[in-house]
RNA sequence: GCGAACGUGGCGGAAUUGGCAGACGCGCAUGGUUGAGGGCCAUGUCCUGCAAGGGGUGUGGGUUCGAUUCCCACCGUUCGCACCA
């Protein structure tokens, strides 16, 4: 018998398939389709386990769709663009075109090497000038619908990076960059946005997509949607101050109003003698860091700016003051502050002695403003409300409460307010000072302004010919010609914008482009579109929750509008791998030295055994450190595998009719378990149900030459194909069946056989397990009753009556005495 | 601080969702095997007890004939949010 070497197997059929090129993907109107996509990586030079981790049941549960009948779409591509492509640049003086190509080259080996069924001839690189050309054109086209647009704005910067970073990509309380961890500043400068804000409350809604809630509850605390009210105090020096508060009901309680430091009334509020210390203040709260400032335990500080408004419920004149727990960054960057409602609003208070007004009061209460120990901003009954008294504050948001429902109603009637929604989500920022990226299509003319380049000149291509300054401004700014052009308008001599695209953008339209990556004449062939989208399953880390997942979802809806693309979501179901740790349970990183290399995994147990482990050792969605002897289980199924196939091969022996239909049951039982598991994402179960199967045809091949045998043998090479596809596919042509294993039908199960024919069911007294009754599977509740009685079981009633007995259909039996 | 998820042998993890806890593996133990291979095969492996039995799914309570599963409180881990007006 040959030994199982995993290398020799795996390039031999690695060669095959593309030969043959059966993973081929194509339209083909007579077969339902399923688009399984798998998110694309950045070509940083190396697969790592973590991409392994993430593809390998992706491609698993590709294969096994296919093989049950749908014509699936499952491509590849590269996420191209990005820093570290530059940073090799400027570090090493490779030129980051090279730099990135030559690691897609090498990827892309490394890709094939997992045995995925990837049609390689939809590739997408993100890089490609025929790729940027349409992001060029995507930015254009929501351009010209309004959807981008520029603006003056103090907005996140990296200094390590040297360039602005969308909301999204400052992370962690430190406010660090999601790329370099670095500490991100703040900077002012004009930049190009999206106006993703536009479409907040479609992106809330999550009708018909199945996605994890994990994801869902990001998305929506990350667009942070706040219904209430906008409220116009005036001031005494003529001013209107906007405030928006989802507490409108609380209105005649507004004491006094805080303003974040920034606010731009701020000078114009404070009186003469106020001046220093409002200065000053201002000045401390600038120079701390936002961590700083929003650290929630630190004492409420602030100062009085001399200026009053008057409440326009109660007509009182309140104290305008500014204190940094108020953000220029949310909401209107002023407050009415509500002490007896607010336990902010209430610590400001006490410690600065201003007034506290209850107006919400508990119903079994009375509040006393001078004495109560606590905000209450529970449900309660309105006082000192004038005409508002009386009605109740029932703790619902926005109109839902017959208080805060009334409290608009009344500023409305009064021109004092109006009913207002605010979020938290804002315009992505998509500009970038960097060089590898796709550069922003835009031309600045003297006197015709802003002008997008037109499409018959795109793409605007980066130009190759640059000096890399390791100050990392951006080398087209300085490339001695790039940037001058003409106006697409006037003809006379113009300037290009300079900044590159977030490579965000890139990657929220790659789906489409795998559609038709060689379509020269739009972004996506029409008729792939009609056909493939949208993706039916997506599968990706959750890192992505409100980054790429969500400005994905954006973009789709913003080309839906366009009339570009239809449906209201581009990925209809979406789940999420956990993260592979390295032996020590650490996250793997180079700087740690922990990295595990999966292609040294690969030559030391072949491709098939990897994909087996990491499907086999871990609930998928959480993930776990990599474990050396783990694997070993599953380098042992294989070789059994392999042995049995080969042992077996030539027939000979047979099955008793029992032994028979003991083994057709549990063939049919592993195909109905498998075909759940692997829809349902439990991967780790499948290769459990495989080694079962596998530890009872071995028990069984002395009967190899039973139908039953012939069977299960081969079924399960067709469940195995999904899971270790090279395997399987040279044990199903030693067994002379037809090629390719990956083309064949998924088994189906056949519930009769699949069906016990007697249960042996467990019989308990008072609940504790005492004995079993063997039973027909068809037998009805009262003969499984009668059995149960006449067991040896019911010594354990020790003479008392059987008061009662429950039986579970198929189940158990409890007598209960 | 708020919210969510999770907590099962020495380890990774099962349990058809309220019905035999510990599937499938790893590891370990004992035995076998002159086919030297990352060996393989057989048997055993939650704790306790000679046994019948008793106990056992983070801890304590509750619901139920019956709870790893449902409810309450607490402890722990992970993740998300964090002065959001």
């Amino acid at each position: 018998m040959p030994k199982y070497i995993p290398s020799e197997i795996e390039a031999k059929w690695q060669k095959q398939w593309q030969a043959d090129n059966i993973y081929r993907a194509v339209i083909d109107p007579s077969q339902p389709k399923f688009y399984a996509l798998t998110m694309l990586p950045y070509p940083s030079g190396n697969l790592h386990m973590g991409h392994w981790y993430a593809m390998t049941p992706s491609d698993a549960r590709a294969r096994y769709k296919r093989m049950s009948g749908y014509n699936v779409l499952f491509p590849m591509g590269f996420d191209a663009f990005g820093l570290p492509a530059e940073n090799a640049a400027i570090k090493r003086n490779i030129h980051p075109r090279s730099w990135t190509y030559d690691n897609i080259q090498h990827m892309r080996n490394q890709l094939k090497s997992m045995g995925t069924m990837f049609d390689w001839q939809r590739e997408a690189i993100s890089c490609d000038p025929e790729y940027y050309r349409w992001t060029q054109w995507f930015f254009i086209e929501l351009y010209k619908h309004g959807l981008a647009y520029r603006k003056y704005a103090a907005v996140d910067w990296c200094p390590h990076c040297n360039t602005t970073l969308a909301r999204e990509q400052v992370v962690d309380d430190e406010r660090l960059c999601e790329r370099c961890d670095t500490p991100v500043t703040k900077r002012e400068l004009e930049q190009w946005f999206f106006r993703a804000t536009q479409y907040a409350d479609e992106l809330l809604r999550f009708d018909g997509i199945d996605w994890p809630e994990k994801i869902i509850t990001m998305q929506t605390n990350w667009i942070g949607r706040s219904e209430g009210a906008q409220i116009f105090f005036p001031t005494e020096s003529g001013d209107t101050i906007e405030v928006f508060t989802t507490r409108p009901d609380t209105l005649w309680g507004a004491t006094f109003m805080v303003l974040a430091p920034e606010h731009p009334l701020v000078a114009k509020l404070t009186s003469p003698e106020q001046q220093p210390a409002v200065t000053a203040y201002a000045y401390q709260a600038s120079r701390e860091t936002d961590i700083e400032r929003e650290a929630t335990d630190k004492e409420k500080t602030g100062v009085f700016t001399g200026g009053y408004a008057i409440n326009p419920a109660t007509g009182k004149r309140i104290p305008i003051w500014i204190a940094d727990y108020v953000l220029m960054s949310y909401g209107t960057g002023a407050i009415m502050a509500v002490p007896s409602g607010d336990s902010r609003d209430f610590d400001f208070a006490r410690k600065y002695g201003l007034d506290v007004i209850p107006v919400v009061q508990p119903h079994n209460e009375t509040l006393d403003g001078a004495t109560m120990a606590a905000a209450y901003d529970g449900a309660g009954v309105m006082v000192n409300s004038g005409t508002l008294d009386g009605l109740v504050s029932n703790g619902e948001k926005g109109r839902k409460n017959p208080a805060i429902a009334a409290a608009i109603d009344w500023l409305v009637a009064q021109g004092a307010g109006a009913q207002s929604v605010n979020y938290r989500y804002r315009d992505w920022l998509i500009s970038r000072q960097r060089y590898w990226g796709a550069p922003i299509p835009m031309v600045y003319c003297p006197t015709c302004g802003v002008q997008p380049v037109p499409d018959e000149q795109l793409p605007v291509t980066l130009p190759d010919d640059v000096e890399w300054k390791p100050t990392g401004e951006s080398p087209l700014k300085f490339h001695p010609t790039w940037k001058h052009t003409t106006c697409p308008c006037c003809g006379a001599p113009a300037e290009r914008e300079t900044d590159t695209m977030d490579t965000f953008m890139c990657s929220s339209w790659y789906h489409l482009r795998y559609l038709g990556p060689q379509d020269t004449t739009a972004p996506f062939p029409a008729d792939e579109y009609r056909y493939w989208m949208p993706v039916d399953s997506y599968t990706g880390g959750a890192e992505h929750a409100t980054m790429h997942l969500l400005y994905t979802r954006f973009f789709h809806k913003a080309l839906r509008d366009m009339g570009i693309v239809s449906g209201d979501e581009p990925m209809l179901q979406l789940r999420n791998q956990g993260i592979i740790l390295s032996t020590d349970g650490k996250r793997m990183s180079k700087s740690r030295g922990n990295v595990i290399d999966p292609d040294e995994k690969v030559r030391t147990y072949g491709a098939d055994v990897v994909r087996a482990y990491l499907m086999f050792g871990y609930r998928w969605n959480e993930g776990g450190p990599w474990n050396d002897s783990n694997i070993s289980g599953v380098v042992r199924w294989l070789n059994r595998l392999w042995d049995v196939v080969h042992d077996t091969q030539a027939g000979g022996g047979t099955l008793s009719a029992e032994q028979s239909r003991a083994l057709q049951r549990k063939t049919h039982q592993t195909i109905q378990k498998i075909t759940r598991q692997l829809e349902t994402f439990e991967f780790n179960t499948v290769v459990s149900s495989l080694m079962e199967l596998t530890n009872a045809v071995i028990e069984t091949k002395d009967g190899a030459g039973s139908p039953a045998f012939r069977e299960a043998i081969c079924t399960l090479l067709l469940l195995t194909a999904p899971v270790s596809p090279h395997i399987a596919e040279e044990l199903w042509a030693l067994l002379g069946r037809p090629y390719s294993i990956h083309q064949q039908a998924w088994p189906q199960a056949d519930e009769a056989l699949a069906r016990e024919d007697e249960l042996e069911l467990p019989v308990q007294v008072n609940g504790k397990l005492r004995g079993k009754i063997v039973v027909p599977a068809t037998a009805d509740t009262p003969s499984i009753e009668q059995a149960a009685l006449q067991s040896d079981a019911v010594r354990f009633l020790e003479g008392r009556p059987a008061k009662k007995v429950i039986v579970v259909a198929g189940r158990l039996v409890n007598i209960v005495g």
